[in-house]
This record gives structure tokens, C-alpha cells and sequence, in this order.
DNA sequence: GTCTATAGCCTGATAGAC
DNA sequence: GTCTATCAGGCTATAGAC
């Protein structure tokens, strides 16, 4: 029974590191920081993990690994192509809308994570879903390379988001371009022009 | 006759500066760093620059007030608007893949800027172009938001260069992927078909 | 314009009491 | 498991000689 209260513990670090390091990134967050979040001393961190690289990896593979099945579902379900690409859309888009602690943590692996860390998260985290949206680029255009159709799928709804902050001050951006149902529609609509659905 | 020896020096620092901010970000590189990087001692710095935000803020708007014109001349030559679309997404997608620090400033800012700098490097920097872009989407979908479709168009072409480093761990992922040109074929057929463009 | 030296603070990490 | 105390070093920024 001693372990229980120490998962919980370091559970309970976990998940008051991830917002911190989607906002600051690795080097702009301290373990002090961390541990003043936490309401403890910067050492009892150290007896939960071997140091700050370890303690930022399980936030990350812990802030990852519960989105990735949400989106696989969307995906395999049943339905047309045009049916399943709808509903990818728009599941994706909730799913970047309402935590936007994801969306940031994934723009900062993009950019910065290290090659073992990345593969790690690939194969682990994201070979499933995105496997199920080349399989789903496949079948919407065959003509068309699935892996790059599949990246231009979640481009074009991640780009949305991650330009809002700067979109407010470029010509003709509204507040409603943020909406996460304005997005997945007007995405929807050119997806589905572009490949013909049904 | 003074002056020029300053900002020559001024510039060198900035050009140093540009890449290593591009890698680690504002708080990953200290002044040390940059110091060691041009060849001077860290209090030298402080000579040309009154401190590190400043620095980070004159290296940015170097990196960046020289990329908007070409993209605008792509946008604002002649032909059809299909042409002009295809034009736009080739020295686009050249720009994004010859200068790889260019690109990653750009997601750390749309990352972590700050609102006022946002505001400063929307205004001043990417106006004119994003105005560009609105125009042409304005011409291509009469029918669509335009503010809405020039991001898509943007987005489509910067998240294929974005995911280039997990990609390579991803299903079906192979190294022409990462070909400007097949990035740039990908992007120009699917943003046609899906405008209906002649 | 650049240097050395340094102030004052923050950093990751450890030692050892409880 | 958590604490206080601490180490060794890095950080931004300044002072003052040259």
C-alpha cells in the first residue's frame, strides 16, 4: 500500500508540470517552479524522478498517450470515406480546442524534441492513429500520395490554432475564425471539394 | 564615421544570434552563449544592445522583415489566379525549405510571442503578404471565408515542414516527403482541385 | 568598443535529519 | 516522503579600466 500514495503523488506532479512546460517549454521552467506549482520543496521532486529530462518525458508521454485513442476512434469507425473524413474533422478539432495544453506541447516537440524522444512518441503514440488516417487518405484518393494527404488533413486544422494568437491582428480576422466548429467546417468543405467525397 | 564600425559589429551579432535563437529558443540561449558564438566577451553585448530582450527583438524582425517581400511579389505579379496560386506555393514552400531558421522563428513565435511583439510583427511584417493572400483567395472561392482559406494555404505548406523530423517515424514516411518540390506539387494539385481552379 | 571582475540571483541536484 | 541546508555553477547585468 506505500506505493499508492507515491503514484498518486507523482501523478499529481505530472499533471501540474504539463501546463507549465506547454507554456515555458523545457528550459523556461524550473524544477522550483515545478514544486511551488506542486506545494512541496524542489527535493521531494527528486524522489518521484531521477531528474528534470525524466520528469518532463512522462509529462509529455502522459499528455500524449490518453489523446491519441480518441482520434483512432473517429477514424475506425464505419461509415463512407466522406463520412469518416467528417467526423475526423471534427473530433480533431474539438479535441485541439479544448486543450490547448496538447496542442502546445505537440508545437514544442515539433520544434524542438530530440530524435529518440520523437521517434518514441511516433511509434508509440502516434503510428496508430495516423496509420488509420493514411488508410483513410487511401481510400478518399488513391491518386494521391496517403501520407502527404494525411499530414495536409491535420495541417490544415492545426494551423488554424496555432495562428490565432497572431491572427487577431492580421487583415480580416474575426474572433468566429477561432470557433473550433467554424474551423472543422471550413475544412471539412475544402477536404471533401478536393477529393470528390460523396 | 564612428557609427559604422558599430552597427557593422550590431549586425554580426544579430546574424549570430538569428540561429541559435532559432534552435533554443529565448531562454535556452544566455548571452554567454551568443558572446562565445561572435568572439567577444557577454559584457561586449551589452554595448549594442540594452538587454537580452531587446537582442531576441532585433534579431527577429532582421529574420523576418526580409522574407515578406518575396512572398508578396508572388503574390501580387500577373496572370490567373490559379497561376498566381501555384507561384505562390513555389516560392513559398522554396522559402520555407532554404531557410530553415526562418521557419522555426516563426513557429516559436506563434508559440510563445508575446502580444505586443505579435501585434508589432503582424502589422509591420506580415500585412502586406497576408493581404496578398486574402486577395487571391478572394479571387479563386468568392464563396469562402478568405481570411480562412490564405491561413489553409499557409498551413497546408508549413505543416508538411513542420512534421519533417517525426515523419520520418511515421507510417509510409519517406525522405522525398521532404522534397520542396513534391511539397509543392502535393499542396498546389489538392488547394486547385479543391478551388476548382482553370 | 572591448575587456576583466564581480554583484546578486537562479539553476539542477545532493546530503542528511526527521 | 518530505524537509532544510547547501554545493557548484550558470544566469543577466553593471562597474570601471583601457
Amino acid at each position: 500500500m506505500r506505493n499508492v500514495k507515491k503514484r498518486d503523488t507523482r501523478m499529481y506532479i505530472i499533471e501540474k508540470a504539463i501546463p507549465m512546460f506547454a507554456a515555458g517549454g523545457y528550459s523556461g521552467v524550473s524544477m522550483r517552479h515545478i514544486s511551488q506549482a506542486v506545494g512541496t520543496s524542489a527535493a521531494a521532486l527528486y524522489h518521484h524522478f531521477p531528474d528534470k529530462q525524466k520528469l518532463y518525458f512522462d509529462a509529455m508521454s502522459h499528455a500524449f498517450t490518453d489523446k491519441a485513442e480518441g482520434i483512432t476512434e473517429a477514424l475506425e469507425g464505419s461509415g463512407t470515406p466522406s463520412q469518416r473524413l467528417e467526423r475526423f474533422v471534427d473530433s480533431f478539432t474539438e479535441l485541439m480546442g479544448e486543450d490547448p495544453d496538447f496542442r502546445a506541447l505537440l508545437q514544442r516537440e515539433l520544434l524542438e524534441g530530440d530524435k529518440t524522444r520523437l521517434k518514441l512518441v511516433a511509434e508509440q503514440v502516434f503510428s496508430r492513429p495516423f496509420q488509420a488516417m493514411t488508410a483513410l487518405a487511401e481510400e478518399l484518393a488513391p491518386d494521391c500520395d496517403a501520407h502527404m494527404l494525411a499530414i495536409s488533413m491535420a495541417g490544415l486544422v492545426l494551423f488554424h490554432f496555432e495562428t490565432a494568437p497572431v491572427r487577431r491582428f492580421l487583415p480580416g480576422g474575426r474572433s468566429e475564425h477561432n470557433d473550433p466548429k467554424n474551423i472543422a467546417r471550413h475544412v471539412t468543405k475544402l477536404l471533401l471539394k478536393a477529393l470528390g467525397g460523396s
